[in-house]
DNA sequence: GAATATGTTTAGTCTAATCTAAATAATTTT
DNA sequence: AAAATTATTTAGATTAGACTAAACATATTC
């Protein structure tokens, strides 16, 4: 049985190995959890002694295989529950995360499974991630950034990497939404700006916007 | 902002105060929480200096205005949980406790306004316990131990005193329920144990069953 | 490759919630 | 009302998770 804490870190390894190439730092974790290092280095220590990270002195952790199936649980659980606050809930999907990150932690692996069934087996959150099945497994589309789509081919917004509350507002304001067709009418070579159709409305974003948006062609 | 342990204590002294006149012991209270009394004073301190409990050494304790309000906070939260897993996620009545019981800590107004809201507003729970409104506010019909019951009158179960699964269980294998029109066929004098018309099946039951069943006359 | 900067760990401290054992108060019995 | 029992509190210790400050390792720069 996990505490709140060692969840919280085995998440957070998680979702840091997802970009670098399996091996977390101590900082970086230290950044994501807002804790200091040396805690940091004590929970590393923890978690290896449980067999869920593999921990070498200054050289970071990766997860185990058990720790990669804990983690799953954690972000299956916080997928569902955050489609659940969005679909029934009247909640949007810039408010949901908080409050996921409590439910998260409940135990019950019956109260996921219905969770599940309820929601008729939703392939992905609110925010376009993938949600791990009841074998933990995803699939992922393949899906590129908005910055790599090629001029004037069609493809459909399919998830934000960026999570946070203003970019989701933001992007709410311009009418982008996980579905909405997307067109790059014209790039600006300038500053990377981007005329873009966007629904049925036509609109100007910026690189920055542009890199946070993920896209199925 | 209260922490998960002095949650617990709160709803465990709302409880207790209810049974008893509204002041409770260190002992009860630890046996409930499943603490040591030297705990629970410890614990009775802390909430005393928050102003959520009135306490005096070797006295015991009693709620304050705000100790009550933050105790039916988690009580309607409970409740509306427990309702959920019945209504929609096929939970049976003696498998919510349980899970209710992490679930109450979550913190979002919003949150369990809406669970509100999409179970269209209930009363009360899947034992018949009334549920607090937004405004704390819940309103409970007079209801009287099936013991009381006069022979030959109907009533219809409306609750039950004992949650435990046992309880619960035996009563859905007898096929007793919320909402079961109840009536009393024949009181034995030798030990109280009771004839009933329960639903449309007679059968019997121990008084101390009988006084395990809330029933509205 | 020495000097500097950055990242990580160790050692020791803190807090919240618990515990045990001993001391003290309240209650019950004789 | 004194003695015995029971309930409660105090004192001091423990644990998990966090912290600061100092020590140490690795990486970067000159």
């Amino acid at each position: 049985m996990q505490t709140l804490s060692t969840e919280d870190y085995l998440k957070a390894i998680y979702h840091a190995s997802q970009s670098a190439n399996g091996t977390v730092a101590t900082t970086s974790i230290a950044n994501k959890i807002g804790a200091k290092p040396s805690s940091v280095t004590d929970m590393f220590k923890k978690l290896s002694e449980q067999k869920l990270v593999k921990y070498q002195k200054y050289q970071g952790v990766s997860l185990t295989n058990e720790g990669v199936k804990t983690a799953l649980r954690i972000v299956r659980k916080h997928r569902l529950w955050e489609s659940f606050l969005v679909s029934h809930l009247n909640f949007n999907w810039d408010e949901v995360h908080q409050v996921a990150e409590q439910l998260e932690h409940i135990q019950s692996e019956k109260l996921t499974n219905e969770l599940e069934r309820f929601l008729d087996y939703p392939t992905h959150d609110p925010h376009g991630d993938p949600i791990p099945n009841r074998a933990l497994f995803m699939k992922s589309y393949n899906k590129i950034l908005l910055t790599e789509l090629p001029l004037n081919k069609e493809g459909v917004c399919v998830g934000v990497k960026d999570n946070s509350s203003d970019f989701l507002r933001y992007l709410d304001r311009r009418q982008i939404g996980i579905g909405t067709p997307i067109l790059i009418l014209h790039r600006e070579d300038f500053d990377q700006s981007l005329h873009i159709q966007a629904g049925n409305s036509t609109l100007m974003i910026t690189q920055k916007t542009a890199e946070n948006i993920y896209i199925k062609p």
